[in-house]
DNA sequence: TAAAAAATCGCAATCGATTTCGTATTTAAA
DNA sequence: TTTAAATACGAAATCGATTGCGATTTTTTA
């Protein structure tokens, strides 16, 4: 009673074969409309349901895509996970979700636990740590279907959905210099990143379209932990060639310079001026108010479940590419750029 | 190749029976030390992976904890999240996420999804919309183990971890007062709320304790939608007779309020004060920050997800008692809640 | 009316790992 | 030296749903 009824014990209440139930529950031709009703309403009555681990082992799929993520709290990656889950769920897929919390050993545990094809396919962002990618290449010879975004792998042959990094990262730095500054300074978390490296040429076109010269000490490498990156950024700021304007490549450097900037006399945005990817919605409330290039997280999201479930349908017609599919992210000017 | 072997083919490959096998990588004692090397060693080699779905059907588990939230987009539940993950991980439990998006339909679609065993227990925080709590009975009836945490389900009988919502409440509206405030407000997301009808109890303590009647328009219902509740407070705000202090019962309801106040002449804190249920990180870099009641969600992550594995490993020593587990909330005090 | 075709349904194998029970061999005790 | 016990392993059932194939009944066609 408390465990539900198996299909075996369901036939034996209806006095058929468990082949026939199945049948008749799967809407199979070879069953006439009148046992169907009846094995219909009999499993409504007993609150049949379907064992699905008994269907996984037989069909040798589990109606499960697992996502990996960086990290949890990051507005981007909640947006993403959303618009994963809203397609997910449409087509009866369930989300099985892993945080690496930025570390490749993480990541590689976690990889390592999905060889055993307990999701049929992986959405997923790689650590800032990633660089060695032997673990997903074995995943990807394992024949299971790997879809990246945002933060891609490009030895990886499958399909990629990323922002218009370079474009974004270009007009965000032109856009200080419109503004007036002269010195402007780069944040990333690892230089190794796909989006770091896009955004980083984009930074550097820009400071070059302007005859500026890119300062070394100006190319800031952060690490995982806050405190650390708020040091590194106050001294900087602190530092007597310290930068006026600064983009960041991630949401949390940006908090990050916010928190350093309190550490220092300067003020935002007279000192020092600050554009960052971020997808945070409060970034219009804070103090000042934060200029953004925000990710189409949610797009991203339904895309990338979009086509992982088109290939999982009709694995024949829907090879996943090696391709790179590019959703352009949106500019908002706030104060945190205002020229004085 | 491509997709790994099966116990019976490693088994042919060692000249050595299925149980033989299986029961040298399970460390049988039946099984001589000589085996168990050949068996784990030609197991490496050949890179075998257990089917996770047989071993599901045979044992009966899935060594998978469902999570049910009402939304991701939250710091509160995006840290709890991870702190169950962290228990589970760590245990050889993997998690399935699912956002019921604040909606009780959605929340009883994912309940009946959960019906048939797909995941081993539950824990889950119930949407603002939740006070027909019959389809978490029937999970209950089904024997499935549940734990709730912070908007908890007193009609089912199991362990609940909470924070001190009464008392939390009763300090942050004693804080208001003492700062000055005369007329104080409520924010509240639904009044069937658990978490709401423990803080609107204390926030009522407070404003009697202080011999203040409470407006009955101070006490107000917001929804799922932020434009709406921004609307809703701005009228508050506009209205002849308008707060001057706030206490919001969850986070986005106090960055709702930033916004309503935006479009009113009012400045916080010298004509508003307000005060929140947030873990939000950012609070601090608000303008002005924000003062916060912090919710201990790493740690109720951790404790949900821990006890639930001890009930899963040891069902006999462990039944989930009908208990309510309260771990405090801390209070921090920042500009939004400044006397003049 | 007989034969062919279609409609319905049951039997049994299968997916892969675990486990009960049984058997053969070796070791220890009598 | 014989018997009891311990050791090491295999055969087969099992978990629950699906499906190829075969069997039976009903309907259609000639």
């Amino acid at each position: 009673m408390s465990n539900g009824i198996s299909l075996k014990e369901l036939a034996a209440e209806l006095k058929l074969a468990p082949s026939t139930v199945s049948r008749a529950l799967n809407d199979s031709y070879e069953i006439s409309e009148a046992t169907k009703k009846k094995v219909i309403n009999m499993a409504e009555k007993l609150n049949y349901q379907p064992n699905p681990f008994a269907r996984s082992l037989r069909e040798n799929k589990s109606k499960t895509i697992a996502v990996i993520i960086p990290e949890r709290i990051n507005n981007f990656f909640a947006q993403v996970m959303d618009g994963i889950e809203e397609i997910a769920h449409e087509h009866g897929y369930h989300l099985l979700v892993y945080s690496t919390h930025e570390d490749v050993e993480k990541e590689k545990k976690i990889v390592s636990l999905l060889q055993n094809k307990r999701a049929d396919a992986i959405v997923m962002s790689v650590s800032s740590q990633t660089s060695d990618v032997s673990h997903l290449e074995k995943l990807y010879q394992r024949d299971l279907p790997i879809i990246f975004f945002d933060r891609v792998c490009s030895d990886i042959p499958t399909t990629k959905f990323i922002t218009n990094d370079y474009e974004s990262a270009y007009e965000g730095t032109k856009h200080l210099i419109q503004q007036g500054c002269q010195k402007i300074a780069f944040l990333m978390l690892a230089k190794e990143l796909s989006i770091t490296k896009e955004r980083y040429r984009g930074y550097l076109d820009a400071l070059k379209e302007a005859g500026m010269q890119p300062e070394p000490t100006f190319s800031l490498h952060c690490c995982r932990s806050d405190e650390e990156n708020i040091q590194l950024i106050t001294e900087l700021l602190k530092s007597e060639n310290r930068p006026d304007g600064i983009l960041s490549s991630v949401e949390k450097l940006a908090l990050a310079t916010y928190h350093a900037v309190k550490k220092t006399k300067l003020s935002i945005p007279d000192d020092l001026k600050i554009i960052t990817f971020s997808n945070m919605s409060s970034a219009g409330l804070l103090s000042p108010s934060l200029s953004t290039i925000t990710q189409p997280a949610l797009t991203i999201g339904q895309e990338c479940a979009k086509l992982l479930i088109k290939k999982l349908t009709k694995p024949r017609h829907n090879e996943l590419k090696d391709q790179v599919i590019v959703i352009p992210s949106k500019l908002t000017i706030r104060e945190s750029t205002m020229a004085r």
